[in-house]
DNA sequence: GACGTAAAACTATCAGTGGTAGTTTCCGTC
DNA sequence: GACGGAAACTACCACTGATAGTTTTACGTC
């Protein structure tokens, strides 16, 4: 086949099967030879509409970072901006796990990520924070997010009840958690953002003193 | 060459190895020929120690997350110990930055991750911490921890002003954040971590009131 | 309308990947 | 001293991302 007179693919549609493929199998599933099979194509035509599969991907994660949601910086006081926004940044990365690992990677090159970066920090300035400690808040909020979408804390530990008994007899109950899995996992989300809003808090009162 | 007097090689030396290229050219350069290759061996031999290649990475997941220092716990009060083991436990990815990616998988599995998971549920319920919240606590912590060692957050901005002249206005100093990455992901860090446990320590006391 | 260039699909192929099968030789045990 | 398993090897497998070169079509220019 040649060209053909309605082109077969476009960017936004191979971005689309992508993010569908490692939703559904992982990140190793994404080959260049499934992802063009699903498309009806085949795999060297990819690279017609990007440089390397590493674009592919990118693209994938900026497309992610594009859904979350920025309305609410400017509309609360910044404690509660911050809270609501690290809640809709940690369900965008959540809504696509297996692409955690990646979307960590190089965020900021990433328009989404950039506008992403914009918004927190300009909100925080507004609201009266120092430049430098706006950075930091904002670093420090995709650390702890990126941390909680990365991997399942609780999934971690391994269901048999003799790996505890023996060794970790402190972590007696800990065969449970992965029952639980998706409930600690949020609650220490919750846990932790609102300790880190309360410590931010404290420290906003001090800079004003 | 067949069965050798000595055996060439041992799971320590194999590990060892793969982290010694992990740490100089990064996780997709460990490959079994090359990890072979540097041991002076062919790559199907290092089956014979290890079932996967996976295999190879959890052992030297295993090797750097057991350098994690915890005999602060039980000698310091808990904030405190909090503090100084949320320190070593990054300083320990950050001595291995192009291996924390896959550090964040499955982390408890390993043992000697679990030895760090009891460590820290072990000290924070003897200080009267209820098992639910020491639960939580030491999943946002490792949250934290791995976010923050997981990628810069300031090498992640383009160097180019003209990027953000136009389109982030509000961002525009951020073309010298690279210059003080490092400064500024610690500066994050600490932030980040002083406003945790801040915020634990008014939960604690709410708690015990 | 003809012409030339760029676009978008293809076939064929490359080097490199993790992993397996089957062979050889050596060690330790009975 | 025979035997079984351990530890190296050679040869190979299917698959990966990527490139080269071909063909046909679309589009902008004169």
């Amino acid at each position: 086949m040649a060209r053909p007179r309605l082109p077969l693919l476009d960017r936004g549609r191979i971005v689309e099967r992508a993010i569908a493929i490692i939703d559904a199998d992982g990140l190793d599933a994404l080959s260049t030879r499934r992802l063009a099979q699903e498309l009806n194509v085949r795999a060297p035509s990819l690279y017609n509409h990007f440089a390397t599969k590493e674009e592919i991907l990118d693209a994938a994660a900026d497309a992610i970072i594009a859904e979350v949601d920025l309305s609410m910086f400017g509309q609360a006081p910044w404690p509660e901006a911050l809270t609501r926004w690290a809640r809709a940044y940690r369900a965008a990365l959540a809504a696509h796990p297996h692409a955690v690992p990646f979307l960590a990677h190089g965020p900021a090159r990433r328009p989404a990520a950039l506008r992403l970066a914009a918004a927190v920090y300009g909100a925080l300035v507004d609201a009266g924070w120092p430049p430098r400690e706006a950075t930091h808040i904002g670093a420090m909020m995709r650390y702890f997010v990126a941390g909680s979408a990365l991997g399942s804390f609780a999934q971690g530990f391994p269901d048999d009840p003799a790996v505890y008994a023996q060794q970790y007899p402190t972590l007696s109950g800990a065969h449970r958690l992965r029952e639980h899995g998706e409930k600690v996992d949020e609650g220490a989300f919750e846990m932790g953002l609102s300790a880190i809003v309360a410590g931010l808090e404290i420290k906003f009162q001090e800079l004003k003193a």
